[in-house]
RNA sequence: GCCGGAGUGGCGGAAUGGUAGACGCAGCGGACUCAAAAUCCGCCGGGCCUUGGGUCUGUGGGGGUUCGAGUCCCCCCUCCGGCACCA
């Protein structure tokens, strides 16, 4: 079956006259991802005697079908592992589904389907896609997040993280989305205080939940983004700035009349002479102690029920009203023993540090604002250089550095000194100790969800917390129906919750929490080195033969998600002497959202393309080629329907090039014709051209990450190729010279139109195996080059001038041009400045 | 508010401090055709000079460094992203 796309004649009639194969992309494509499958081209094998590259994409949720972002995301990809396929490394580029999540559930209350049988189908259907792409997976090691194969080790990890301690259930204040049903981990509510997933407001629930311990490896998460010069700065910013550390010191506060005291940090230990009142979040434990002994203690009580009751960004909005309520207790300043208020108030988190402040009016300016509002007294105990601070007049708290004042011992200090001496001291005199904060929070991954690996755990009535033996591992999910509501199915499957303690025997129940889907893409990169294995979660060998990724490639809204945790569970498990790499991945790629109409793609502004349709319309080359040129891989892609067709008519024109080649290409001798031997100049053009092609394209692949520009070189080959008619057989053999690289060159980018040509020039075996061609050096330097003349900065004349000229040869050469001594015919001369194969930039007077 | 990133033709985008606008899209003119599509050739930032050619101007705005600035420095404007009462 030949189908001619978009015109009737097809495009052997013209041309030469000659009648030759149209494009068939439908033919063609199919053809060769059939031909690499069979031949097991993308088969890839642990061998410690090359080296090795692991390239690998996000996997995606099976969503039910790919998406331009995919799209963008996996031609990367596929580009980077043909092109260093190509330069002799040993490629590991694998895919896999993230595959539990919450939209199953949600589809099988649509449709009536189980999320299993939703997921798997989906699953089928986005390989198929994939495949359809072209992209040169190992699709042997495919993994899928939901298969017992896969969730058994997750699980198996959950329990190592539990018994080193890195896994705990606490009773806490935790995010709660009323939409999903569930609980979420603090990087999880975004855009102040809505669900990633559905955007739904957050609340705050009160619950017992499993929680990791990330906070204990903040710091060197924190400290080896500095070993990360692949990653983006943005990420790496970003990371940094989630993690949140501040330096400061923690102090006791007496309470006066009681026998304990108030814990605060501060990281403005200089400011202490300057405490007027402390504060408590509503939270506090010893607010209710406060509540029992004061006599105003329904008063309190009630402003606390008020408080807790406003929502997270109502409490928490900057510039909010901040509210509060004095207990009438005192707490004593432990550095001048001087008698402070104790306040509850709205804008103090229990989250942070300690959940209780010392007020600091003169020099922060929520403590600043509050105290105003309520007459507390405000102390200036820092000067600014410039001007004078009168705590009665002041309008706003001075947070900048200064010089010490009403400090005792430390007056007439500047800031940048008080700090850490005063910290010091604090240690000295016992009152206080030097301490790391972090804003990062150990990370909730309970959630009420069904489509989940099951925690495996369970509550004995005698033992309590009784993890699953490794040998009992996986905890099934059991095949229920999702309740309507969409409530979890797990506490009421009561055959399946109803177990036995795998240590005493007697009855126990099953944790019927599932982990957060982040936990089973935490680790997936690993799981690729050896996917078969059921020994364990992956194998050494494989595993520290193929670690780190070298490069990964995804979307930047998983900075701080998948990101962090990803690098979080590679240290735990290089801790425990699983993995060698300290980092998960080496090199980071943040691929631009694709944009259309000016918006990014989705379904409820009506502005989304469908790949299936762009690949069945142009074929998958013509859009892996639009999406690589139109746009750096990490701006923004505006979508454009007239660029796709651009880059088809690219293809046309390059397989014509080929076709229209005829007899005399084919048989045209395959040697590479040394530039010395090539007698006409414009021959030599084409040859550097085609040499110098190799070299940029290769530079922009693999080192500038520039995909649009590396296509830019090779139409301007593809140009130049057409613009050259070969006229005897040295011609026609520079010409396949061109041609071959063209294709070689290509072949990463749209690997199926250049197979099919490489193949119909008689050449042995497929391109997916081929080797990336050396340049030959001396095609790089030019022969001649254009001389820029400017005068004063501006440019004037135009000559071709022989390469290479000293700047003194160059000058001469310039200055004997009949143009240029026209031009500076009568003008003094002041200064001649001469760029050797650049410029003459002559300054003259006037 | 703080921290990032970015502003270049009609559009997507190129330019180690050295010819601004590569490559592509759109547009315009022409060839082929009965015609259209496809294909091929030519033009394509703006202004002025009667055309060839020349000349001035032009990379968000204003200053500066330099023989020379889209690129480096300072100030400002706009847009996008992240964080946001974090003690």
């Amino acid at each position: 079956m030949v189908i001619i796309i978009q015109h009737q004649v097809p495009d052997g009639m013209i041309g030469k006259g000659e009648a030759f194969m149209p494009y068939n992309f439908e033919r063609v494509e199919k053809k060769w991802q059939q031909y690499w499958e069979e031949n097991k081209v993308f088969q890839v094998e642990c061998d410690p005697g090359k080296p090795k590259f692991y390239c690998l994409e996000m996997f995606p949720y099976p969503s039910g079908a790919l998406h331009m972002g995919h799209l963008r995301n996996y031609s990367i990809g596929d580009l980077l592992s043909r092109f260093l396929w190509m330069k002799g490394w040993n490629v590991l580029h694998p895919m896999g589904f993230d595959a539990f999540g919450l939209p199953a559930e949600n589809a099988a209350l649509k449709y009536g389907v189980h999320p299993k049988k939703w997921t798997w189908d989906n699953i089928e259907h986005m390989t198929t896609q994939l495949k359809s792409m072209g992209c040169s997976y190992d699709w042997r090691r495919r993994v899928e997040t939901c298969s017992p194969d896969y969730y058994r080790w997750t699980q198996w990890i959950f329990l190592l993280f539990l018994k080193n301690g890195l896994a705990y259930r606490k009773h806490a204040p935790v995010n709660w989305c009323e939409s999903c049903q569930t609980v979420l981990a603090n990087e999880q509510v975004i855009d102040g205080g809505h669900c990633w997933r559905c955007g739904s407001l957050v609340t705050k629930r009160k619950l017992e939940q499993w929680f990791l311990n990330i906070t204990r490896y903040a710091q060197e998460l924190l400290d080896s983004l500095g070993e990360l010069p692949g990653w983006p700065e943005k990420v790496k910013l970003m990371q940094r700035n989630w993690i949140g550390r501040s330096e400061g010191v923690h102090l006791s506060f007496p309470v006066d009349g009681m026998e304990t005291s108030l814990e605060t940090f501060t990281t403005r230990f200089d400011t202490i002479y300057g405490v007027t009142f402390l504060a408590l979040a509503p939270e506090h434990p010893l607010v209710e102690e406060l509540v029992r002994r004061s006599p105003k203690g329904d008063e309190i009580r009630k402003f606390v029920a008020e408080t807790l009751q406003k929502s997270e960004i109502e409490r928490t909005a900057v510039g909010g009203e901040k509210t509060g309520i004095d207990t009438g207790f005192k707490a004593i300043n432990p550095v001048t023993g001087e008698k402070v208020p104790i306040w509850v108030s709205n804008y103090i988190l229990i989250e942070y540090g300690t959940g209780a402040i010392m007020g600091v009016a003169g020099h922060d300016q929520r403590d600043f604002e509050f105290a105003r509002k309520y007459g507390i007294p405000v102390g200036v105990v820092i000067q600014p250089t410039e001007g004078n601070l009168d705590p009665e007049t002041m309008t706003g708290a001075f947070e900048g550095d200064g010089i010490q004042c009403n400090s005792g011992d430390f007056d007439g200090l500047p800031t940048e000194e008080s700090i850490p001496r005063m910290a010091a001291w604090a240690e000295e005199i016992g009152v206080g100790k030097r301490e790391v904060n972090f804003r990062l929070r150990d990370w909730l991954i309970s959630r009420q969800r069904y489509w989940g690996a099951p925690i495996p755990v369970v509550y004995c009535e005698k033992c309590g917390i009784v993890p699953i033996p490794e040998d009992q591992l996986p905890v099934l999910l059991p095949d229920v129906q999702v309740l309507p509501g969409g409530k979890s199915p797990l506490p009421e499957t009561e055959e399946w919750v109803n177990t036995t303690c795998p240590y005493c025997g007697g009855p126990a129940r099953r944790e019927t929490d599932t982990m957060d889907t982040f936990i089973c893409s935490s680790w997936y990169f690993l799981r690729f080195s050896s996917p078969w294995t059921a020994e364990c979660p992956f194998r050494k060998e494989d595993v520290n033969y193929w670690m780190a990724v070298d490069q990964y490639i995804g979307g930047i809204e998983h900075a701080c998600l998948h990101l962090i945790y990803a690098r979080f569970f590679t240290k735990v498990l290089s801790d425990l002497g699983y993995v060698e790499a300290r980092e998960p991945f080496t090199n980071l790629l943040t691929q631009g959202m694709v944009i259309k109409d000016g918006s990014k793609m989705s379904k409820s502004k009506g502005n989304v393309v469908d790949p299936d349709e762009i690949i069945r319309k142009y074929g998958a080359d013509t859009a892996r080629l639009f999406i690589l040129f139109a746009a750096p891989p990490d701006k923004d892609l505006d979508w454009s329907e007239k660029g796709v067709e651009g880059a088809h008519r690219f293809l046309r024109r390059v397989w014509r090039l080929v076709e229209e080649g005829g007899d005399a290409l084919r048989q045209a001798p395959r040697r590479r014709i040394p530039l010395v031997e090539l007698a006409a100049k414009d021959r030599r053009d084409l040859k550097r051209r085609i040499q110098s092609t190799i070299e940029s394209v290769g530079r922009d692949i693999e080192k500038e990450r520039q995909f649009n520009t590396a296509v830019a070189r090779l139409m301007e080959l593809s140009n130049a190729l057409s613009d050259f008619t070969p006229r005897d057989v040295t011609d026609w053999t520079l010409y396949r010279e061109g041609i071959e690289t063209l294709l070689l060159c290509l072949s990463p980018f749209t690997p199926h139109i250049c197979e099919e040509l490489w193949q119909s020039l008689e050449n042995q075996g497929c391109l997916a195996g081929a080797t990336w061609p050396e340049v030959e050096a001396d095609c790089l330097e030019a022969e001649s080059v254009t001389i820029v003349l400017q005068v004063n900065g501006k440019v004037r004349e135009k000559i071709e001038l022989p390469a290479g000229l000293g700047s003194e040869e160059l000058k001469e050469r310039v200055f004997s041009e009949e143009a240029v001594r026209k031009r500076l015919e009568g003008k003094e001369i002041l200064k001649v400045i001469a760029v050797p194969d650049r410029l003459v930039n002559v300054v003259v007077k006037g």
